[in-house]
DNA sequence: CCACGGATTGGCT
DNA sequence: GCCAATCCGTGGA
C-alpha cells in the first residue's frame, strides 16, 4: 500500500543538475498534487528532456519570452504551457538560472486517488477497465487528470502544492532511450526515456 | 493588426 | 494511419 509519509520530497539540489541526468532519474519517482483533503499521485514512467542551448525543439531556443520565462529560472519549478488550443503540458525545470532546460512529463502510472484522476479525465464515476491505461498516458492527458493548468506555471516543487517523492533509481537495463515524439525540430536527439514494458507509457 | 504553427488528442478510414 | 479541432504565443507588417 502506497503511503506518502514513507517517502521524502526531492529537493532543489536534485533538480539543479544536467537535464539529461534529471530526466532519466525522474523515472520511477512519484509525482504528487495536493487536492483539497487528499493527494493525487502517479509514478513517472515516461519523460523527455529539452535544452534551449542546443535543441531547436525547446521553447527556450528562441530566448526568453513571457511564455517560457519560468524555464530560465533555477531548477525545481513547474513549467506549464498550453498548446494545440486544448491541452496543457507540465515540465520540471532543471539546472541553474538561465540554463533554459526542462523535463517534459509524458506519462505516469496512477498510484493514489485513481478514481479522482479518472473522473477528471472522463467525467464519469464508473471506472472502465478498458480506459484505465488512457487516464495519464500522455502529457495533455495527465495534466487533465491532475487538474494542472496555467495557474500552476511556476509552482515551486519544493513546497507542498505539487512535489515529487524520491524512490530508488530504475536500473539502466529497464530504461529505453529513444528520439522524442511529436516534434518537427531536432528530431534526431535521443532525449526521450521510458520504463521498459510499462503499460502506461504513451507510445512504443 | 494579422498569419501561422504547435513538446496533443480522439475519431474516423 | 490520417487528419481536424482549437487558440495562444510569437514575429512580422
Amino acid at each position: 500500500m502506497f503511503c506518502i509519509e514513507n517517502y521524502k520530497k526531492l529537493t532543489a539540489s536534485f533538480y539543479q543538475r544536467d537535464v539529461l541526468i534529471v530526466a532519466k532519474e525522474l523515472l520511477g519517482k512519484y509525482f504528487v498534487k495536493k487536492d483539497k483533503a487528499n493527494f493525487l499521485a502517479g509514478k513517472i514512467v515516461e519523460v523527455e528532456a529539452y535544452n534551449g542551448k542546443f535543441d531547436s525543439a525547446a521553447h527556450t531556443f528562441i530566448g526568453k519570452t513571457e511564455r517560457n520565462k519560468v524555464m530560465f529560472e533555477n531548477g525545481g519549478l513547474l513549467y506549464v504551457y498550453f498548446t494545440y488550443g486544448n491541452h496543457f503540458c507540465c515540465n520540471v525545470v532543471t539546472g541553474k538560472k538561465d540554463d533554459g532546460c526542462a523535463v517534459l512529463i509524458r506519462a505516469v502510472e496512477p498510484v493514489l486517488s485513481v478514481d479522482s484522476l479518472y473522473l477528471n479525465r472522463f467525467n464519469d464515476n464508473n471506472i472502465l477497465q478498458k480506459n484505465i491505461y488512457s487516464v495519464t498516458n500522455g502529457p495533455g492527458k495527465l495534466c487533465q487528470a491532475f487538474g494542472i493548468n496555467k495557474s500552476h506555471n511556476g509552482v515551486n516543487l519544493c513546497r507542498d502544492e505539487i512535489f515529487i517523492l524520491n524512490e530508488r533509481k530504475i536500473p539502466d537495463k529497464n530504461i529505453v532511450q529513444t528520439t522524442r515524439i511529436g516534434i518537427k525540430k531536432s528530431i534526431e536527439l535521443p532525449w526521450r526515456f521510458f520504463i521498459n514494458n510499462n503499460p502506461y507509457v504513451s507510445k512504443k
